[in-house]
DNA sequence: AGATATTTTTAGTTTTGTCTAAATTTAAAT
DNA sequence: ATTTAAATTTAGACAAAACTAAAAATATCT
């Protein structure tokens, strides 16, 4: 498979999340900072070599066959994420892009090693689960910050945006994976949370808060 | 820069060694495994972007630049080779063709950072040197095994042929980087030599003794 | 429903890197 | 010094992946 193949089968499987009945070829499109008609000649090519299922016009939806590459493609940039940070001492919001060209290296057997190297972690910098050799996927029942109930003790497991800024925000902020929250106040009008984090008072818009995995 | 381009550049880097006032578009092609006239095709483009200088018909040389260049893309090709070693417990003979594709990641701080991670190595898996990031090569006196002097102790420092073949070779012969050797005797008729290695005695036939380096 | 807007696809180009076949230049051999 | 052989370059073609502009299909709005 090629490294552009790879890429449109990454971004379909990531806009299935949301769209699990079919991908729009725009969104697609928007994702890859490329042109709408580029990414219907690449369906075609990606439909012959059965990775997705396409009938013109009515979007695009991952095959068995797809869905496996699409996972394993994913749990190489998140491997190689957390040997950015982890080993490397990368900072979280440094790694996504070098990662997105590590995550094309071909060999097998660097995976396995690599993944055994970092002692076969299950979450990678961003609090994103890491698919096994197999493609299966750990699900945990993390919810955002904005649905958390008042006054209880939530930590922080992950980010939804994982954009450099963001990111850097909340460094910034020194909020961190494994932060502890508490909600203690929901202002009606507009949604921002007074919330203690690591004992430590302080305000979250509700954009942050849409943002933010706790558990 | 592309992968391709680099390819040609690390290339024609290491046929400069052997033919230092011009090399010649047969060997690049047969390096490549590509046609001779794919290899006339990019070498106008490396010229144009004065990454060598070509003259029709009389060989390639890097300029400057193109020097610079090839050694980086060497540089990155070694210290990754350091790392699946040392790190992901590769053997030495598995190492060159996932290097290969893992010399062409472009972030410098990444390489920086592998550099810090590994201890600063200042040879690969092979006994080669890795430049600095300025392009620096510590230059030691090695020689073959076959221009070795009698009854002289010498040990291991590198590998000629770094192929996968002569490499597992030496690993059946037990012959590393640090093995001790001491040529006993040299046979003047076919220069067959027996070594005495890490106090074993050894035949060892010229063809092997050519791509030995000690020290 | 009919008109309008949006999305998607098609048709035709472009760039990169490769190839084959033919022409040209240089090197080697008589 | 010719002739022959080898190396190199040119010309023309192709596949991959992108683009623009135009056509076709679908969705939205009055
Ligand atoms: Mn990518
Ligand atoms: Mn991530
Ligand atoms: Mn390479
Ligand atoms: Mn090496």
């Amino acid at each position: 498979m090629t490294t552009s193949e790879e890429n449109y089968l990454k971004v379909i499987y990531h806009l299935s999340q949301v769209s699990p009945k079919g991908v729009n070829t725009n969104a697609i499109a928007g994702m890859l900072e490329t042109k709408a008609s580029s990414v219907t000649d690449m369906l075609k090519k990606l439909s012959d070599k059965d990775l997705v299922s396409y009938q013109k016009y009515q979007g695009v939806t991952l095959t068995e066959n797809g869905f496996l590459s699409a996972k394993m493609i994913v749990r190489k940039h998140r491997l190689w994420e957390v040997f950015l940070v982890d080993k490397l001492q990368f900072s979280w919001d440094e790694v996504h892009e070098i990662a997105e060209e590590l995550e094309h290296i071909q060999s097998i057997a660097l995976i396995d090693k690599l993944d055994a190297f970092l002692g076969h972690p299950d979450f990678d910098p961003h609090g994103d689960p890491i698919p096994n050799r197999q493609g299966e996927i750990k699900k945990t029942s993390k919810l955002l910050l904005s649905e958390a109930e008042l006054n209880q003790e939530y930590h922080c497991v992950g980010v939804k945006d994982s954009s450099s800024e963001f990111l850097k925000y909340l460094d910034k902020q020194k909020i961190a994976l494994g932060s502890v929250f508490k909600v203690i106040e929901k202002e009606s009008f507009d949604d921002t949370l007074t919330v203690e984090i690591n004992a430590q008072e302080k305000i979250i818009s509700n954009k942050i808060a849409n943002n933010l995995y706790v558990q």
